[in-house]
DNA sequence: GGCGCATTTTGATCTACATCAACCGGCATG
DNA sequence: CATGCCGGTTGATGTAGATCAAAATGCGCC
């Protein structure tokens, strides 16, 4: 809940060289537009359980996620929680509907990102129409993955919740840096409970039985998936 | 499952006299423009229960519907069905990621539906930044509701969850025609169980005890508000 | 290395909702 | 007017996952 954040100046080197120059946004600009769009942003940094946008509060700012992970959060006045989506490197945050943010969003970890002043950024935007067509490409994939997340949630069992959580976070890390075996898990697992509309023991029970079952291995903060054909079976059923 | 739709041609009047033209994209555009779409855009009638397109069929068309009602829905290789939204008239359809469509779309009750083929509207939509911005800001819309309806499956009751449906659906209709005492509920109790993940026997159960308490009265094909306030409580909660 | 705290796991029990099974009421059909 | 059908309701029972409680594990810190 603390909100403290190390304010950098734009690092000299231009987008360039940064690292999600391929996933984002920004991967519809030209080189012109990159050094406009750099002269527009500044880099933040921010710690661990770091709030770096709350629900309610008003959109001052959009921001690119450079490094790190974020959960995106909603909460029900009685403290109820859901997780509505992990954030990686690439994600761009903060368009709202309205004025005002519709969740929160805090860092898993040390977080880096590109923060742009609302108005600034809109006026980037302008003229830009091909800018705006990829920002619309985006909302309308994070449309359709929050369908995905609805069936999730409303209709798979909590081994299917499980599986289908593994499978997907696998994928979208293996998209930033290629696959791996293991698969690390930053979050923590009443973040991965309030991800899926479970207990964390439910959670916590279903690991171990995938375990057992010779389908994961639980490592400290991450899982090796031994069986990654029996995973993707539950996660598709 | 049917699909027969009957084709009719552009009623000859222009979209000025269009019921939605307030609400939907077309908001965004002026007369000569209006004209313009107009021309592109094909009046198709649709009878309860024809689906209008389906999950994974080629994402040939976009709709905009004009008259009645429609459940949009995804399917489980098995079955098990999760209904991700319903339309109402001046909600456009079909935008999708990829090529192909990421849900079904059905008519509940007779409707009609302003159909444009994919490639002459992506031609329209080309040198119409505003529009565009129109389709983004309606796409956050819906992306926002979508994170909404995640905290009712994954963290609210069988009554929060039916009493949340019952005071957003009423207060998408008030928007559309006014405010009524009487919600009619054209879905059946089948739809409103996939929509909220509840089966069919709990939403019966969760309605009969609101009418007990004197929240609402059950009436066939609607129901009465009774109690608003009570709902609305029970769906802030 | 050992202490203290937070996170995770495991166990025992409970319960909200699912499942299985009648039953009811409207309404279309012969 | 009986008959069958379909959507909805009600009842009896089962169970997946929640809740409550305690132990185990990991981890930073002195």
């Amino acid at each position: 809940m603390k909100v403290s954040l190390v304010v950098g100046e734009p690092d000299g080197q231009p987008c360039a060289g940064c690292l999600v120059r391929g996933f984002s946004i920004c991967a519809a600009l030209d080189n012109a537009e990159l050094r406009e769009l750099e002269s527009l942003g500044r880099h933040v940094h921010f710690a661990s359980c770091d709030t770096v946008f709350a629900q309610e509060e008003m959109t001052m700012s959009f921001y690119n996620l450079l490094n790190g992970v974020m959960r995106l959060y909603k909460l029900l006045p009685d403290g109820r929680r859901q997780i509505v989506g992990f954030a990686l490197p690439g994600d761009f945050l903060g368009m709202a509907t309205s004025t005002r943010h519709s969740f929160s969003a805090d860092a898993i970890g040390s977080v880096a990102v590109c923060r742009f002043s609302r108005t600034s950024f809109a006026r980037f935007i302008e003229d830009k129409p091909h800018l705006l067509r990829r920002i619309n490409e985006l909302a309308v994939r994070e449309l359709s993955q929050a369908q995905d997340h609805m069936v999730l949630l409303g209709r798979r069992s909590a081994k299917e919740k499980v599986a289908t959580f593994l499978i997907g976070w696998r994928d979208r890390l293996a998209q930033l840096k290629g696959p791996t075996k293991t698969v690390p898990l930053p979050m923590s697992r009443q973040d991965i409970a309030d991800y899926l509309g479970l207990t964390i023991e439910t959670v916590s029970r279903t690991f171990t039985k995938l375990d057992r079952d010779g389908v994961i291995e639980i490592m400290p903060g991450s899982v090796s998936l031994l069986d990654p054909a029996r995973a993707e079976a539950l996660a598709a059923a």
